[in-house]
DNA sequence: AATTTTAGCAACCGCCCCATA
DNA sequence: CTATGGGGCGGTTGCTAAAAT
């Protein structure tokens, strides 16, 4: 029923006439949409707020994409989802010009069904074994972690074959993989690249310079004795990162200035892992690495 | 050709978060 | 402090067109 009381006959529901459309379009295109609420009023709609809100952004803004999604889109919902699992709005901002119900269309439909046949459970990203032991992960590090281990994906877009991990030893120095550098995949769209560690003590980062890009970290517990630092950049560089999540998605972004510097203040567990997000493929650092002070091993998903 | 079944997608529902009062 | 209402999100429904019988 309509949701709030007495509108009874004024709501209209269900599948948009282009009769509607139209009005809708011409009243944002020449008003903008403001408060949502006032929109079916003032566009001379017989509908909620609501439904010319999802109608706009689902259907008739601009710059919608629309048509299939091509190989490298489904590449890119995989390896977030891997990530953040059933956040589609999250996803879908990764995939320029779609929207969030259309990410989540085509995972339900086409994307869970090709993850099965090849044996792995869409929810996880790990393999589907007979015996299910897999209780819910309650946000420990750890057992995330171990199933990335166990199971690895592909993180980035160009390379779908099964991870071929390495291990990298202490003090050492990693580059990204060229086939990411050189890859015009990204095309303006974000991704994201993992970095796993265990038994850090001391991890360091750069871009080497005024690169712009982000870090993405899932159940990685900054906070909990693994805090960023960003105190070892030049002076005027050393402002701290615009923090743009929840505390519990620990997501930091850092424009346009040099940062490094990422100490663990305390003991307090024994691995975890990084996620980097680049904003904008334009803007990957060639020469962004990962330096490794003093770790006993840093695994490198790729 | 007619009917049933399935698949895909647009839209809805309820919940949550946040701003404002 | 609580109350209210808008906007955003994820899960789900239900309609329609395509596929199967």
């Amino acid at each position: 029923m309509g949701h709030h009381c007495c509108s009874k006959q004024k709501v209209k529901r269900g599948l948009w006439s282009p009769e509607e459309d139209e009005k809708l379009v011409k009243h944002i295109t020449a008003h903008g949409h403001g408060c949502w609420s006032s929109v079916p009023k003032l566009a001379g709609l017989q509908r909620c707020g609501k439904s010319c809100r999802l109608r706009w952004i689902n259907y008739l803004r601009p710059d919608l994409k629309r048509g299939s999604f091509t190989e490298q889109e489904e590449r890119t919902i995989i390896d977030v989802h891997r990530i953040l699992g059933n956040r589609w709005a999250q996803i879908a901002k990764h995939l320029p010009g779609r929207t969030d119900n259309e990410v989540k269309n085509f995972w339900n439909s086409v994307i869970k069904k090709k993850l099965i046949a090849q044996g792995l459970d869409p929810n996880t990203h790990n393999l589907l074994s007979p015996h299910q032991t897999k209780a819910k992960n309650n946000g420990n590090t750890i057992s995330k972690l171990n199933s990335h281990h166990d199971q690895s994906g592909s993180v980035f877009t160009m390379d779908t074959s099964p991870g071929n991990k390495e291990i990298i030893d202490a003090k050492s120095t990693l580059s990204l993989p060229s086939s990411y550098i050189n890859s015009s995949a990204l095309n303006g769209a974000s991704t994201i690249a993992t970095f796993e560690f265990q038994n850090p003590s001391n991890l360091a980062w750069t871009d080497h310079g005024t690169h712009r890009f982000g870090i993405l970290a899932e159940n990685c517990m900054w906070g909990n004795g693994f805090e960023p630092c960003f105190d070892h950049a030049p002076p005027q560089q050393q402002q701290q990162p615009e923090k743009v999540s929840t505390d519990q998605e620990k997501v930091y972004r850092v424009s346009n200035h040099e940062f490094n510097g990422c100490q663990n203040a305390e003991n307090g567990f024994d691995s975890s892992s990084i996620d980097f997000e680049f904003m904008d493929s334009a803007l990957v650092p060639p020469g962004m690495y990962c330096n490794v002070n003093s770790m006993d091993q840093l695994a490198w998903d790729c």
